[in-house]
DNA sequence: GAATCCCCCTTACGGTGTAAGACTGCGATG
DNA sequence: CATCGCAGTCTTACACCGTAAGGGGGATTC
């Protein structure tokens, strides 16, 4: 038995979920297929389905994994609800455009694992703290979450053409779109600026 | 030559667009295939390709059509510019609603037709004439549009398993959240007040 | 040594998008 | 009228996909 190509992989869910989102990384989920990710972790595809169900089961646990790996700070006063909202929806934002390719995934499949749905919980009863009422503080939660995952979907949409609007008609006949590009829409910048506009627009109306 | 099998399917890009849409809101994007779509116009998938490049351009012919359907009113006076945003907000998200299986296609791929252009174009210059600046005009259209994208996305994901947020962790331990499920989350209506209340800030917000 | 079990592989089926090319009949041109 | 070009359609083919079914072999346990 030659130790450098062991007969055994000794694959993980765990490996098996990190190299999947490596490879939407890398080359974007539409190129994640089980071969292919069978092939980088040097193994048939049909292996896989010894650590996961199915193609489905796999997807999920992606976006688990993304969405669970930032939860918001809720240790202050309730008081200040609003600016851990913010906190936190700069965080997740951050990491979803940590994985561009899974965007697309959290955005399509609500992820209904315990953990997640702790954050949740926990993030709701905060403000609930706050004299929030359930039903509000969930839509106060979603809001925020709902605002973030549009605006990194737009910014994944525009960003691989470097460019943002132009590329169809010419622009002679859009003065203020015009104006606007010469004036540096589309670039990271912008992106992070309309971010933060609408970020801050959404939580100063909710603070009522 | 049998009248009733004519020889020809005398096809058009306006009807394969058609039939498309209809597919993809009857069964989903992900059943919208070429051979599928060929079959339900009585001709072969190689057929299609006579009227659309590839498939890629299908689906944003399918964007563009969901897209283009409503324009904002831009008659009143400028300084209404909250209401009017709000009006296209409402128009747009019932368009939206009413394709859902083509909403992930929307978030994905921007319209970078004449037309989808000239729809944005338009909008921000009439923000201009209310003082907004060519820059920030575009950003608040886009918020607006980016929050219909994202709330209908969130809704339409949501709705196949109706209950909303439950089928994976008891709720016994997520008082907050059994209390809000109680109250009614995950209702069509609660998704329309989820709308309204993050609409409504965007814009309390935005008007500064 | 024998039995078991876990991990991995092979094969197969029905699906996908689309490149290449063949057929068929209509309209225009000689 | 005969002929040709051409637009519309179909056939075939290829490389890929998710996954159902079953086989084999090394390691672990009796």
């Amino acid at each position: 038995m030659d130790a450098a190509t062991p007969r055994r992989a000794g694959l993980t869910r765990e490996k098996v979920l990190n190299a999947a989102l490596d490879l939407a990384d890398r080359d974007g989920v539409e190129k994640l297929s089980m071969r292919r990710l069978g092939a980088e972790l040097g193994v048939e595809a049909m292996t896989l389905y010894h650590y996961v169900p199915n193609k489905a089961a796999l997807l999920d646990g992606l976006v688990e994994r993304v969405v669970t790996a930032v939860r918001p700070e809720l240790d202050g006063p309730a008081d200040a609800w609003p600016e851990r909202l913010r906190d936190f929806a700069a965080a997740f934002r951050a990491e979803l455009l940590r994985h561009p390719g899974v965007i697309v995934l959290v955005a399509t499949r609500p992820a209904r694992s315990a953990e997640a749905l702790r954050i949740v919980e926990d993030t709701a009863a905060f403000l609930g703290r706050a004299g929030i009422a359930p039903v509000d503080a969930l839509r106060i939660v979603n809001s925020v979450a709902t605002l973030v995952i549009g605006q990194c979907l737009a910014e994944a949409a525009t960003t691989p053409g470097h460019p943002d609007e132009p590329t169809d008609a010419d622009l002679t006949a859009l003065p203020v779109l015009a104006a606007a590009v010469a004036g540096g829409l589309g670039t990271p910048e912008d992106h992070r600026a309309r971010f933060d506009l609408a970020l801050d627009a959404l939580l100063a109306g909710l603070r009522r």
